[in-house]
DNA sequence: ATGAATAGTTAATGAGTTTAACTAATTTAA
DNA sequence: TTAAATTAGTTAAACTCATTAACTATTCAT
């Protein structure tokens, strides 16, 4: 590639990936917005789909530090959707489990994102989306590198 | 497209672009974080491109409140890197410009964020990317249309 | 058994957000 | 042409999320 190719291509990404990026949270939230923050929902997303997790983990995915993570869980834990339960094992460890209704908060939601998403990725030819998503995803794994790389250093 | 194909292709979206943004940021962050926030570089890069732009400008590409983004500028005026200037024509409208030290860090900033993209875009054939970043515009487009809707309704 | 490492919390501080009420200026329409 | 509505921006209070630094409690390692 040269390298004013290379300037222009970063230049359309950056800019791509804001616009996106803000549309697409303000959507979201104009569906979530009065019973969930979007980190609260993916936090919830997180955990039904890990089944159980604790605050380290999320603190490693979410890119935060631990106790940025403690406080959205107070939130959470009292809104009554997220449990906190010691491991008998190890006694430092604290698991967080969704309770009942918790779930069922997490389904609505997640219900009302699956029509907003679709409603946009219908829009797409099934070629083009899933070509797409298979470069997102290797971006995705290029991040997770560099970012190891850099704590490697 | 079948019911499946679309439910896989909608978690396959949410989740990578859930991972793609929060490693995205906290690499950019590593890079400026000490001289400034994420939001205030894109206010930077916004005003940069436009050469001057009105808080309630801002205010619809940011999709936030006016009132959020009077904080963040008095914040920036504070630390001198934008200034404020009065429309003679108008006088309800208040332009935002760059000081000379807001452009200098800019710049500076800028470059560290485009070396960061550069090392991983490159990692992609040009073609690929280039498919991608066509993608990704569209899906811009169809957000935008999205939320015109939303507020026509 | 003690010193280091790990898991999580607390407290202080700062950035960004929303809502609602406000000022000031401009536009509109009766 | 003036009164009402709209537009641009700010202020204040309250909330969420973030960071740093210091802390508790537990477990691991030698």
């Amino acid at each position: 590639m040269n390298k004013e190719t290379i300037q222009e291509l970063i230049d359309r990404y950056v800019t791509t990936s804001f616009r996106v990026h803000k549309k697409a949270e303000a959507l979201v939230k104009g569906q979530i917005g009065n019973e969930l923050t979007n980190d609260q929902h993916y936090i919830l997303r997180y955990i039904f789909h890990s089944g159980r997790c604790t605050s380290t983990e999320l603190a490693d995915v979410f890119e935060v530090n631990k106790s940025a993570i403690t406080a959205i869980i107070n939130r959470m834990v009292d809104k009554g959707l997220i449990e906190r339960t010691r491991d008998m094992a190890d006694r430092r460890v604290i698991y967080l489990t969704m309770t009942a209704s918790g779930k069922e908060l997490f389904l609505e939601v997640q219900k009302k994102i699956h029509l907003l998403v679709e409603s946009i990725i219908t829009q797409f030819e099934e070629t083009e989306i899933t070509v797409f998503i298979n470069t997102y995803e290797k971006l995705a794994q290029i991040l997770d590198d560099k970012k190891k790389e850099e704590l490697g250093e």
